[in-house]
DNA sequence: AGCAATTATTACCAATCCGTAAAGTATTAT
DNA sequence: ATAATACTTTACGGATTGGTAATAATTGCT
C-alpha cells in the first residue's frame, strides 16, 4: 500500500497552477523547473492530468496549463484517482489469482469488509480536503511555523509509530 | 495508492492460521485450499509471513504453520507493511527523480505534510484493529447480518462515492 | 512564408511486482 | 535406511510502473 511517484509528482504539478489560480498559465518548464523534475516527466504529468480534467492546455507559442476550476472545488480524492486509479480495484474478484472459479469468500467476506471499510475511510479522508487546503496549509518561506492541521481531524500523534517497524 | 495483492492475500493466509489459534497448524496446501490459492503462492505468502515473525513454520513430515502470537495482539498495520512495506517510502527524497539536489520542497512543504498527515492517519487506523477483530466480524456462513462495522469509527456511510470517478 | 516556442503523442527501456516453476533441505513414519 | 511429506530457496517470465527520448502538431511573431 503505497502513494504512488505519479500521485505524488502529479499533486505538486497541480499545486503548482493552483497557486496561479485560474487567470494563470504555466508553461512545462515553468513546472519542472520549479517542481525540480524533467521537462519530459512534468509534461507526462501534466499530459494526464489534462486528460483527466483538471487542467486546461493551450498550445502554441504563448500556451501554457491552467488550472481547470477554482482549487476550493478540486478535492484530493479526484486527483489521487485521476493520478493513481481507484484504492481498490473494482474488479479485483474477477482477476482472483486462485484455481477457484471466483472468490472464495465472494459474498460476507471479512477480508473484504476490512479493506472495503478501509478504502472508504482513506477516500473520505481525502475527498474532504481541497487543494485550497493545502495552499494554506503551506507555510510563509522562514516562518517559524511547523506541522500540519490538514488531515489530522481527531488523531492526535498520527505519525507516532512506537517502533512497530514501520521503519 | 492501492491495496496491493501481497497484502490482500497475505491478511487471508494469516486469518487462516489466526482461526486455528496458537495450537493449531496448517500446511502450505492446506492454506492454499482454503484460500483458493495456487501451492506455490501459497508457501511465498506464508514464507514471507514467517520472516516477518508473524508466523511460525516447522519442517518435515509433520510440519506446518503456525500463526506466532495470539490473533488479539497481532495489528493489521503490522500485518500490512510486513507484506507491503511502510505507506509511504521514507527516504522518498533520496531516491527523488529531478534534476535538483534534493526536494525542492524539503522543509516545511505542503505536500510531504498532507501525504504524512494522510499515512499517519491510515497507519493509525490499521494499528488500532488486531487480527482478532477481523475474525469477530467475520459473519457465521449463512446469517443474514451484512455490513461491517471495522474501520468504520465515525464515518457513517464511506463506501458511499457520489459518482467522484472512485469507480 | 518561415522561424520559434509550446503542447501532444508515441515509443522505448529499466526497475519493480505478480505469480509460477523447480530443485533443495529437513523431519518422520514405516 | 528409505520413502513420503512438508517447508526453503532460487530463479524465471509476464505485467505494470517510473522515467526518458524523439517526433509531430499547433500557435504566434516577424
Amino acid at each position: 500500500m503505497r502513494i504512488s511517484a505519479l500521485e505524488e509528482y502529479g499533486l505538486r504539478c497541480l499545486l503548482a497552477l493552483a497557486r496561479r489560480g485560474r487567470e494563470g498559465q504555466m508553461s512545462i518548464s515553468e513546472v519542472a523547473e520549479q517542481e525540480g523534475l524533467s521537462v519530459p516527466y512534468a509534461s507526462k504529468l501534466l499530459s494526464i492530468l489534462r486528460k483527466e480534467g483538471l487542467v486546461t492546455a493551450e498550445r502554441g507559442r504563448t500556451g501554457g496549463f491552467t488550472i481547470a476550476r477554482a482549487p476550493e472545488s478540486i478535492n484530493l480524492l479526484e486527483v489521487i484517482t485521476a493520478l493513481g486509479g481507484p484504492l481498490i480495484d473494482p474488479n479485483h474478484c474477477e482477476k482472483f489469482t486462485g484455481q477457484l472459479d471466483r472468490c472464495v469468500h465472494e459474498d460476507q467476506c471479512s477480508v473484504h469488509n476490512v479493506l472495503d471499510g478501509l478504502a472508504g475511510f482513506i477516500s473520505e479522508q481525502l475527498r474532504t480536503r481541497t487543494l485550497q487546503d493545502v495552499l494554506d496549509d503551506q507555510p510563509e518561506i522562514g516562518s517559524g511555523l511547523s506541522g500540519s492541521s490538514i488531515l489530522l481531524t481527531e488523531q492526535s500523534e498520527p505519525q507516532e509509530t512506537r517502533g512497530e517497524n514501520l521503519q
